[in-house]
RNA sequence: GUCCCCGUAGCUCAAUUGGAUAGAGCGUCGGCCUCCGGAGCCGAAGGUUACAGGUUCGACUCCUGUCGGGGAUACCA
């Protein structure tokens, strides 16, 4: 049930023939920013006395008479200089609760279904994997989950970057340095070991001068993708080992694709590609390259170069062509750091040349993980923090504390627990912060169990459950004949009026392909959790009637908690 | 050079896209366990939203300029 589009839908009844377009103006009905001004709160009618040449006070009398209220809304009030304020009928918000207490998905509608394509994590394989690239794995896998719920088909593909330099700088390693008895025993080290000793010998980038090892392991990447025998060969031998590594990570974190097609994957297709975009004439031969002009001011768009070979760009429109044609998806997503925004913008704006105008193309863009020195954290300085060494940091961390609080939990659950808790925490960290941000990264904040932490989700959670064991009470009963909840106390109103706002909230994150959006509703729902949990005993309840209308509430809260969870996917556990 | 992003409490970040007195967490200080889990709760201090103008009923948000930081800029993607 989206309570905010229900509202809106009223307005757009009162405000019907008051503007040429009304929607802009339904728009400005959002959730009071402040509970004394109400639940919702309308702004247009300020903006509308403009046009209509009259008082904004006097229009919002307006709206106010012709706002069909029903059984839903109590008289609005209008305050300031036309503030519309709203308050809901707690008889209505006691019957939507039940409603949502019976639904399987707690009533939240599914979308009309689309079909789209989502690239995401697409790391460097050969290279260990860095805090990095957990911005894109894990949003990419919560915007996933979160479509998904939505009822939409996705389709999850993680675009290797299997065929570039870094195995260049490998194979020219491997050759030189490799240790086969070490290679024998832990493949993956001794790979590791091989690149990060190669990367010291290069220069850095921003140092033009002459590089023997760097031009080294650029023909070595030449002769890779010319086909020289030998290095397909030892190509094919890294891959696995390379594959595992990344996959442990992924096993870890519990994020896994329908698709890993990297570069290497679409090699075969780039000079089809040229070809055939040449011969519809949407690309032309310039200056020896091959290019496609794009309106604007904007340079062209490189396809081939004058040396014959090809650029990234060739690169994605090859992988596009290829979606197109095997999935014919709406939408597709990449999510990918902001640096690359330009690149997105003339990828895309080529795409459409070729034809591709019907898709949604769209760049998800993540800002950078900062060093403490505010600077983008790299692999060359030595300031990265390897990807596992976090985790196992972060569950070390939680097992501590699991074993101080509740060294009465068999092993087992224990450890699960700490897992739970420990991943759960970084994810959250990177999650909560708004999407399109640099953060700088700190070990503390990533590590952190208390304040707005998946940790404190957790922990609401778990206390929530433990009343149930506690009183007995089996959750089922209040899922399949709800009773219908008292809401007499201002802790039971605001907690159940948060439970409400689910759907639009996973509906607003969805539109801004936003997580963070759903994890300061979590925060919202877990304050109000604890409110009441603080103020309205549950158990001890004065009548049979309030206890199990608490207990409904609490079912409640404990669903909606583990359901957004889950979409940044981090587990909830029964203990802890 | 050109383009993009950023500058908000001591620190790390928000601010529902122009709304009411700019909010959280951490840290600091002070309270709360006869009471369903203290990984918790309640409270306090802390701000000229980098700076200067402008737009309007209203600006952290939009426009112009200045200062400072970061990033991108056809041969890694």
């Amino acid at each position: 049930m989206n309570l905010l589009a229900q509202i809106q839908e009223r307005f757009r009844t009162a405000l019907a023939g008051l503007a040429p377009d009304v929607e802009p103006f339904v728009a400005m009905v959002k959730p009071a920013q402040d509970a004394k001004h109400g639940d919702y709160q309308a702004n247009c009618a300020m903006s509308l006395a403009k046009s209509l040449v009259k008082k904004p006070r006097e229009v919002a009398e307006q709206i106010k008479r012709r706002l069909p209220l029903g059984d839903f809304l109590l008289e609005p009030e209008i305050a300031g200089p036309g503030f519309i304020n709203l308050r809901l009928q707690v008889n209505w918000i006691a019957q939507q609760l039940r409603e949502m207490a019976k639904s399987d998905r707690l009533a939240v509608h599914a979308q009309a279904a689309k079909t789209i394509v989502i690239d995401f994590s697409s790391p460097n394989v050969a290279k260990p994997l860095h805090v990095g690239h957990l911005r894109s794995t894990i949003i990419g896998d919560s915007l996933t989950r979160l479509l998904r719920f939505l009822g939409h088909k996705v389709i999850t593909d993680n675009h290797l970057g299997d065929w570039g330099k870094q195995f260049g700088i490998l194979l020219y390693g491997y050759r030189r340095y490799v240790d086969a008895d070490a290679f024998r025993a832990d493949p993956v080290r001794e790979l590791a070991r091989i690149y990060v000793k190669v990367r010291k010998e290069m220069k850095d980038d921003d140092d033009k001068t002459p590089d023997p090892v760097d031009d080294a392991a650029r023909l070595e990447t030449a002769k890779l993708h010319a086909g020289d025998e030998e290095n397909l060969r030892l190509w094919k031998m890294f891959m696995p080992f390379s594959l595992e590594e990344i996959d442990k990570i992924y096993r870890r974190l519990e994020v896994s694709f329908d698709h890993m097609h990297g570069e290497s994957f679409y090699n075969d297709m780039l000079p089809g590609v040229v070809a055939d975009l040449l011969q519809k004439g949407i690309a032309q031969r310039s200056d020896g390259a091959v290019i496609i002009s794009l309106d604007e001011d904007q340079p062209p768009s490189i396809i081939q170069k004058r040396d014959g070979a090809f650029t990234y760009t060739t690169s994605d429109l090859a992988t596009i062509k290829y979606r197109m044609e095997t999935w014919s998806p709406d939408a597709i997503l990449y999510v990918v750091g902001v640096p690359q925004s330009l690149h997105f913008k003339n990828f895309f704006a080529a795409a459409r040349h070729a034809g591709y105008t019907l898709v949604d193309l769209r760049h998800i863009s993540f800002g950078s993980v900062l060093g403490e020195d505010r600077r983008v954290l790299r692999t060359r300085d030595g300031g990265t923090i390897d990807l596992e060494k976090l985790l196992d940091e972060a569950v070390e961390h939680a097992r501590a504390i699991v074993d101080e609080n509740s060294a009465e939990l068999p092993e087992a659950e224990r450890k699960e627990i700490a897992e739970a808790v420990g991943i759960g925490a970084v994810k959250y960290a990177d999650l909560s912060q708004n999407r399109n941000s640099d953060y700088v990264f700190n070990w503390k904040k990533m590590l952190a169990m208390d304040g707005n932490t998946a940790t404190y989700m957790q922990y609401a959670y778990a206390r929530n459950r433990s009343i149930f064991r506690k009183g007995n009470v089996a959750a089922v009963p209040f899922r399949t004949d709800p009773p219908l909840p008292v809401l007499d106390s201002p802790f039971e109103r605001a907690l159940a009026l948060q439970i409400l706002r689910l759907e639009e909230t996973l509906v607003a994150a969805v539109e801004d392909y936003q997580p963070s959006i759903i994890t300061s509703y979590l925060w919202d729902v877990a304050k109000s959790y604890s409110g009441f949990f603080q103020n309205c005993p549950v158990l001890k309840a004065e009548t049979p009637a309030l206890r199990d209308s608490r207990l409904l509430l609490s079912d409640l809260t404990a669903r909606v908690i583990q359901l957004c969870l889950g979409l940044l996917g981090i587990r909830t556990v029964e203990r802890m």
